[in-house]
DNA sequence: ATTCTGCATGCTGAT
DNA sequence: TCAGCATGCAGAATA
């Protein structure tokens, strides 16, 4: 792509890094996104020709102040203004008014990673920089590149410490009058997109003001989370019933009606989206849940509600008269921590449980497969690490298409409509979700029409998925940070056998699947994720060293084999299978491996890996050492029954000497000798001569083996 | 030629 | 039977 100046200011480096191809721009610009920083180049912004430090900063034009003030951002504000930019930082007016390439940039932004480094991009957007001649499409689209910005902007105390606080009070102002879309926003002062209108500022200049409150009043952006300040949101609903006409006796007419489909399916619940919750605290909120676009187009939904404007246009009344009870969830468990305290009175503290998301929408009730499978202890971990509640919300088993280079995730639809903000137009809002290692990524959430429904969509997930290393068959999680309501992104790695063939088959008590792995949905950074998962779940932790060993033995691995890949045997993988160069024809096939068994394509390599057969399996299965097992009768055979489940030892033989005696044969993993061990012994899955304490003569493997001698 | 985008199709599981 | 969703596919956009 050539050396570009990345539009990561912060990221450090000019003029030397690659690019690679980001995202095509709706109006017809490019994106490159950096490799180094993962930044968005935009080629209508920014140009080769910028060096900081050169001379040419400008005047604006109206103000005649020098728009370069020193800091990294009016220096890429300047690049704004030399490519049709925005405006002047120091007074807020604009020079130029043309603002589509911004708006290009940020339409790009579908998977732009917002990293640490990149909080503070460059792109600067100013309201007042809008002329009359920018029409409310435009400008519309430039909350989008407002709000993305935003997040760039916006003062984040737990991030990097360069100073802007100057351009930061600047934006401040700015804020009051632009739009916050997406969810997992702070909760910070800003009106949602969707509250924003447009009209005429006493200078003439069009403004971004909030309808309902006027500019000036600040209100609750949209957030996934339910804050602290929202006690109910994470409080089950005992009657497992909402009452609308409840809800709508309060501030907001929020609750009233945010669904997208109200009119044909209302799905009201309170506290089903935090903002819900919010709005009663701000009535302002309410203006957060309405796409924008659609809002200007028909102003007159908004009041009515929060409903979609088309599909309100279609059952307006029927909105407003609120609905009548609906059902929810069945005694959604309390989220967080609590929650796990429950989980841990049943003596499995650490069994990964398929959690109830706390909040759902009761027609869409959320189908168990969707249910957060995360343990305590990682959520308490997370919880901790945080200093946050964390609110499982979901997961999803990536899919080929999910995890393939589109870079489109589908959405389970209940969850969409649950924890995602309404959206009216196909195109969808941007959200910014962070991931596991406190990165922020802006996606496009968007839906297409499909069968008289939708099918809603992340788009450019794809960054965020390779970071993460992802594939298909792993999973991917959603939780919420409380308080701030932002919406974390975390991800299980998969262990290829179990999960992919029928990653919502639970074969454990308590609703564990197999196959999943130990790695925290949510906990831990993915770079350093406990590395090999067990095969199988357990209720004994999730780092059972027995479990990765045997792990290694059945040569499936999980996808840290970036990592990991060496840590123990070598062996190759079928991950590093997937991981090698494959051909064409080989990559078209491995787009089809997807989580559904009957979907399921799998590489005839991948086939051989995976050699032990369930059979094979039982095996490896032991009885708990140190567990006395009872017996009982069944139809004249004797079965033995154990509270504890089976562990995995290493796969051996028995039989029975001369003298009736049990005994165990066992084959060193090193010299590969057999050798006799007693019939009690529960070997480690991968065991060595040098560990038969048994039989010392035999203890190191260059002596003879106890087989050549017989 | 390749990638992106939006939609259509058909499978699957829930009801 | 139907809703959800994985994925195929065609046209558009881009390199």
């Amino acid at each position: 792509m050539g050396s570009k100046i990345c539009m990561n200011v912060l990221c450090g480096t000019t003029n030397t890094h690659e690019w690679k191809k980001g995202w095509s721009l709706r109006s017809g610009g490019f994106a490159h996104l950096c490799f180094k920083c993962g930044a968005a180049y935009e080629k209508l912004v920014y140009c080769d020709k910028f060096h900081a430090g050169e001379s040419g900063w400008r005047d604006c034009s109206l103000c005649r102040k020098p728009l370069h003030c020193g800091c990294i951002v009016s220096k890429s504000l300047y690049e704004c203004l030399d490519y049709g930019g925005v405006g002047c930082i120091s007074c807020a007016k604009s020079s130029q008014p043309r603002v589509i390439q911004n708006d290009d940039v940020l339409n790009g932004f579908g998977g732009l990673k917002i990293s640490n480094y990149s909080d503070r991009q460059s792109t600067v957007v100013q309201n007042g920089a809008f002329s009359n001649t920018v029409d409310e499409g435009k400008l519309l689209q430039l909350c989008k590149i407002m709000e993305a910005n935003e997040s760039n902007l916006l003062p984040q105390p737990q991030r990097g410490d360069i100073n802007v606080s100057h351009v930061q009070k600047k934006q401040e102002e700015v804020i009051n009058h632009k739009g916050e879309v997406g969810l997992g926003f702070s909760s910070t002062t800003q009106p949602s997109i969707g509250s924003l209108t447009f009209s005429k500022s006493d200078n003439g200049r069009t403004m971004i003001e909030d309808m309902n409150k006027s500019s000036s009043q600040p209100s609750l952006s949209m957030t996934l989370g339910s804050p602290s300040a929202t006690p109910s949101f994470v409080q089950p609903f005992p009657g497992g019933l909402v009452d609308v006409r409840e809800q709508s006796k309060t501030p907001s007419s929020f609750q009233q009606g945010h669904g997208r489909e109200q009119g044909t399916t209302p799905s009201f619940q309170q506290g089903l989206v935090d903002g819900r919750e919010q709005s009663k605290t701000s009535s302002s909120f309410q203006q957060g849940l309405v796409d924008g676009r659609e809002q200007s187009k028909t102003p007159s939904s908004f009041q009515q509600g929060l409903v979609d404007g088309r599909e309100q246009s279609k059952t307006p009344s029927s909105f407003q008269q609120g609905q009548k009870s609906r059902p929810i969830l069945p005694k959604p468990l309390k989220p967080g921590v609590t929650m796990s305290s429950e989980t841990n009175k049943g003596g499995f503290p650490n069994v990964r449980v398929a959690r109830p998301p706390a909040e759902g929408r009761g027609k869409n009730q959320l189908l168990p497969r969707y249910w957060p499978r995360i343990t305590d202890q990682e959520l308490q971990k997370l919880s901790g690490d945080l200093n946050s509640t964390i609110v499982p919300l979901f997961e999803k088993v990536l899919s080929a298409s999910d995890a393939g280079r589109i870079g489109r995730l589908v959405l389970p639809k209940a969850c969409a409509e649950a924890y995602f903000p309404p959206i009216s137009q196909s195109e969808g809002l941007p959200i910014k979700i962070q991931d596991v290692k406190g990165n922020e990524w802006m996606f496009q959430f968007r839906f297409w029409p499909n069968n008289n429904s939708r099918m809603y969509v992340l788009e450019g997930v794809t960054p965020c998925i390779q970071s993460m290393q992802l594939q298909a068959g792993d999973t991917v999680t959603f939780s919420r940070i409380d308080p701030g309501g932002r919406l974390v992104m975390g991800f299980r790695k998969a262990s290829k056998s179990l999960d992919m063939q029928d990653p919502q088959t639970s074969i454990l008590p308590n609703g564990s699947t197999p196959g999943e792995t130990s790695c925290p949905s949510v906990v831990e950074n993915p770079a350093t994720g406990s590395g090999h998962p067990g095969l199988f779940q357990t209720n004994t932790g999730s780092k059972d060293p027995h479990l990765h060993a045997l792990s290694e033995h059945l040569h499936l691995t999980d996808g840290d084999m970036s990592l990991h890949r060496n840590d123990y045997h070598g062996h190759r993988t079928s991950e590093d299978l997937l991981q090698q160069p494959v051909s064409n024809s080989d990559k078209k096939r491995a787009r089809n491996i997807g989580p559904k068994s009957k979907r399921l394509l799998m590489h005839s390599e991948d086939v051989l890996e995976l050699r032990l057969t369930w059979e094979e399996a039982q095996d490896l299965l032991r009885p708990p050492p140190s567990v006395k097992p009872s017996i009982v009768t069944i139809e004249d055979h004797e079965f033995e029954e154990y509270d504890e489940p089976p562990v995995f030892g290493k796969r051996s033989l028995f039989t029975a000497s001369s003298s009736e005696r049990q005994e165990q044969w066992a084959q060193c993993d090193d010299c590969s000798k057999w050798r006799r061990l007693p019939a009690d012994v529960l070997l480690p899955p991968k065991w060595t001569c040098s560990e038969n304490s048994w039989d010392t003569s035999r203890c190191n493997f260059f002596l003879l083996s106890y087989v050549h001698e017989m």
